[in-house]
DNA sequence: GGAGTAAGTGTAAAATTAACACCAACGCCG
DNA sequence: CGGCGTTGGTGTTAATTTTACACTTACTCC
């Protein structure tokens, strides 16, 4: 069990992120345009190398930090991919995390610091992906779904306070599908996990209560 | 990104297996004594290295069936544990699996190729264990707890055809808690995936219907 | 002040889950 | 061979949860 036992060479351990928000309407993935070989030209995952002092969720935030610009995130565990074969150059074993942002916690992706060119696509519009990742986005997408129906990640794509119609929105970009107004609120008010405010949102029409989420467990870094 | 680019030594990686069985009516799991500094002397999960040219899965089932002796197994992906303290020795990261083996399909463990003594032990009634391995055991039983609701994996529990009532303790014996046998029936023959057989269990009793999974997913190797 | 639009609210039917008790079929033993 | 002990097997009702569905309110802008 001893590293210093055995003298071979280890495999390469990355970590990755499928980093989710929602713009203009649409949950969109981060996606950063590979600068070398293999699949110059690509689009992959934000991710890269662990380095040996840090813990792997502290690799992800740097990475996130570095690359895609994200400052509050949901942060989530994945899945562990590694097969032999999956990095042409060599064994690469990656554990695959996704990470929730709110729009507003956005700063620019073009502000990358590495020359890659970073962008926000579309669930709906993805351009071909490099080595697994496909695989991986998938595989998060699946999970985001899935922990929406019985968790409060949500929130971490929401700013501080807002409205309950934003929030079933937020459901239904996700979901894909149309959900009941008065069921909705119903079933989340029922939660307990939301508190009114006093405040009330602004703009052209009926002002909306704002909500809050009571203990709210967004990670931010 | 790629792995010969960069002049750093890697983390090292294992993999490591909670292997559960029923035995004597409890939920069980096996350990190993381990033979070496540190811990020595402590139980730890089984597990080891990554070999640089097999799969994670492939890893893990070599470590099964050289360490457990455990045959056909429902093998899935837990959690990687990356904390770059968790091992005293240096960093190493571990991908944990659970694993189910029914009673059948277990050779005794004592078998184990290496020195190192392996064992089983009920849940009510466990060692304490090297490194952060009850934390792993911990995370392992919740997952198990929770796929057992909407799930078909206590079939890997069992042998290919067993009557109602046996399924019916596998689930009583995971959950801790008692079920009600009609609602448990109604619920479980209402999932569509079991199918009656002609066969009879023998035995003191009133014989019981055989039931069998049907499209039986638990893998082999 | 009327048009347009998002906010907010309740009820009835359907589906699911939970609680609950007795008879049947066998081996064993006397 | 008949009764005892033990496990197999079955249905109904009440409670809860989920679904379907439509109108009034409050604001801005013109």
């Amino acid at each position: 069990m001893s590293p210093t036992e055995e003298s071979y060479t280890y495999p390469a351990v990355t970590v990755d992120a499928i980093v989710f928000t929602i713009r203009q309407e649409q949950l969109q993935v981060a996606l950063i345009k590979r600068g070398i070989e293999p699949f110059k030209g690509s689009w992959a995952i934000p991710g890269g190398f662990v380095r040996l002092d840090e813990s792997l969720e502290d690799a992800v935030k740097r990475e996130l930090n570095e690359e895609v610009g994200a400052d509050g995130v949901y942060l989530e565990q994945l899945y562990t991919f590694g097969e032999p074969e999956r990095d042409p150059r060599g064994r690469v074993i990656t554990v695959a995390y996704f990470a929730l942002v709110a729009a507003e916690n956005l700063r620019e992706l073009t502000a990358a610091t590495d020359a890659a060119e970073a962008q926000w696509f579309s669930l709906h519009d993805l351009p071909p992906l490099a080595f697994d990742h496909r695989q991986i986005l998938d595989l998060a997408l699946g999970r985001l779904r899935a922990k929406l129906e019985y968790s409060t990640i949500a929130y971490a794509l929401l700013p501080r306070a807002f409205p309950l119609t934003q929030l079933q929105k937020v459901y239904e970009i996700i979901l894909d599908r149309p959900l009941d107004k008065r069921n909705f609120r119903k079933k989340i008010l029922s939660l307990g996990l939301l508190e009114p405010t006093d405040e009330r949102s602004g703009g052209a029409h009926r002002p909306a209560t704002l909500y809050l989420f009571k203990n709210s467990q967004v990670t931010f870094f």
